[in-house]
DNA sequence: TGTACATCAGTGAACGCGCGTTCACTGATGTAC
DNA sequence: TGTACATCAGTGAACGCGCGTTCACTGATGTAC
């Protein structure tokens, strides 16, 4: 039954972002197939051109859908709380928790997806909009910092990024060890605990 | 001319187990095909099954050849310095580097192949080999610790390392912008510097 | 030490397969009157 | 509002290609005498 109403062709082609952006971070933009992609968004792969120029583009914007979803998380789970501290606590140990490590909606894309950008030129849609994704959540980041200068929070928020994301990946490829939860609690000590290792 | 003497085909493996420890680490497993695995270490793709079962086989092999350089690389350079304190500064400013990005020679296995790793089942070769590889890497970076406690100074290590994987991984994932330098360095302060910021 | 032959490391063609992409086709949608 | 027709979203077969893996073959190596 061809020939869709354009309103259900725009739903379609979000659908397919939308399954692509959970499929790529999930197994790698070159891990996932065009007709996976498309069944996952119930269409047959033939569809797919005409809605995107290549699989390159489709990963350019599927990034760029993943990025802004995970800012309105952000964003939603900074709004519930009181002060600047406890919001960058809540979204510091979130980020570092065992249902993040295995959930299976894709996890934080400045993660899950790092590795496949760095391996693309830099010309590619992906690489792109990572960097405005990741520009975009250190900014939230930033602003739930403490230390009384701009750029210093900034500083502060690209130093604990870091280390929540090479906590979580790490956590991700020990997954099923012992060793996996003893990295994001230790993140996670570094970041909020007690532990005050950065000192000469 | 084939048949060649014992002594060169085991001088052979090493070289197809050392050229795929750099490839896989710079392009990823499965974006490296077995034929120029091959021809990387001077043979044609034939001969490969002679070596190796399986190019799974071949990944967790070199996972952990990888692994065994980044140990001895290590343990030289804490070797040359006069105290811990001093030589797990080198250690983590040399992993946060520049040259450490953009190393041709495919850098850190236990940030070049964690998602890789996180991405392969839990008995594939290259995870048994990453989760041993990196807790090799853990002992040398617990060992130049100072908190005065072996339980410490192992999750101090843990800690330092995510921030050190995550820092190189996103630099590299935004190589050639200007937030990739920031990122270094704000990693590398975090760990050495004046940046004390965990603090409640 | 020299000769005869079995072994087997490496070659290159071939295998089935799945990939990204193209295209002729279909028939409901959207439009013109 | 109803009819006639052009449009075009989606289908599914087909394309060339490169992949991991297999295999018959070659000829120097290693061994037995």
């Amino acid at each position: 039954m061809p020939r869709v109403s354009r309103q259900q062709a725009d739903h379609n082609r979000t659908a397919i972002t939308e399954a692509s952006a959970r499929l790529f971070r999930e197994h790698g933009v070159d891990n996932v197939s065009v007709a996976e992609l498309m069944a996952a968004a119930g269409l047959t792969h033939g569809g797919f051109y005409g809605h995107f120029e290549s699989k390159e583009e489709l990963a350019g914007e599927a990034c760029q859908w993943a990025f802004s979803r995970s800012v309105e998380r952000w964003k939603k789970r900074i709004a519930e709380k009181d002060d600047r501290s406890v919001a960058r606590a809540a979204l510091t140990d979130g980020y570092l928790s065992s249902q993040s490590r295995s959930g299976p909606d894709g996890s934080c894309p400045a993660m899950s997806l790092a590795s496949d950008v760095a391996r693309k030129s830099a010309d590619a849609p992906i690489r792109v909009a990572y960097a405005a994704g990741l520009e975009n959540l250190l900014k939230i980041l930033a602003s739930v910092q403490d230390t009384g200068a701009t750029r210093g929070n900034r500083e502060a928020a690209l130093a604990d990024f870091a280390t929540m994301v090479g906590g979580l990946m790490l956590a991700k490829a020990t997954q099923g060890e012992p060793i996996s939860d003893e990295i994001l609690t230790a993140a996670r000590r570094r970041l909020n605990g007690t532990d005050r290792r950065p000192q000469r």
